[in-house]
DNA sequence: TCATTTGTGCTAAAATATTAGCACACACGA
DNA sequence: TCGTGTGTGCTAATATTTTAGCACAAATGA
């Protein structure tokens, strides 16, 4: 399972993953349209190319339109990125990580959003 | 606050900059240590100079040596970066970040483990 | 049909990032 | 004192990234 790997990325093309990841899958036209500071259509368009060769991306064809998508599983990406952040920013700590995540937004969090997330702990715990 | 945006930074700083925050302080020997493809000694220095310059790092001294350390706070630095993740990775859902968290290592996690966990939910509830 | 629009492929220019190297300063010990 | 080791400052070469531009192909519709 090829697990996205982003320090060995340039910052472009972070950024072009990031927007993968988060959406899905976009044609460079998309991807182009939701960068804050885009470049040009066609640089965009050679750095999906880029990604592609470097096995990071996959595309389709939808007519002669192009839909690119990250080839690394959203699961795969998500627990490296979390693994990524813990290590970094955590000390490893899954607690502080939980804190901090609290912290972030417990005010848009309903209680039945707490509830769910005692029975995840719960549920963890068994086992 | 100065908030770390590692989007703006290019592949070497960032490695950089995570050093920093993961370990706190760091001389460029150290830094160049502990990275895994690390560039000569005089290259290190540069671009902590260079991050210094941009306003990312500050440096103490002691005795002839410097110090370097993240200009941003923890604190700030951990929201930042759980923020970025949780909206690239997680569609913004504290849930769905708290569980690929218990995913990652809840084999590593005891049982007092899990109950601080439970608390600190409880706590965050009670607001 | 055939001009126009909309897409990609490729190449090379331009901008940035990365690196090494040399010069100088200070501390230390012989 | 003075030579050596260890640190930084700065500059310029090199490598990589980022960008734009042009050429060509397919679809579309007047």
């Amino acid at each position: 399972m090829s697990h996205y790997a982003p320090e060995n990325l340039s910052r472009r093309e972070r950024q072009i993953m990031d927007l993968l990841f988060e959406k899905g899958e976009l044609s460079a036209l998309d991807v182009q349209e939701l960068m804050d500071d885009a470049p040009g259509y066609s640089a965009v368009r050679t750095m999906l190319r880029l990604l592609e060769e470097k096995g990071q991306v996959t595309h389709r064809t939808s007519g002669r339109k192009y839909f690119y998508k990250p080839v690394a599983s959203l699961t795969a990406a998500r627990k490296g990125a979390m693994r990524r952040v813990l290590s970094t920013f955590f000390e490893n700590s899954t607690e502080k990580a939980i804190a901090s995540l609290l912290d972030l937004d417990s005010a848009n969090l309903t209680d039945e959003d707490f509830d769910r997330l005692s029975k995840l702990i719960e549920q963890a715990k068994r086992r």
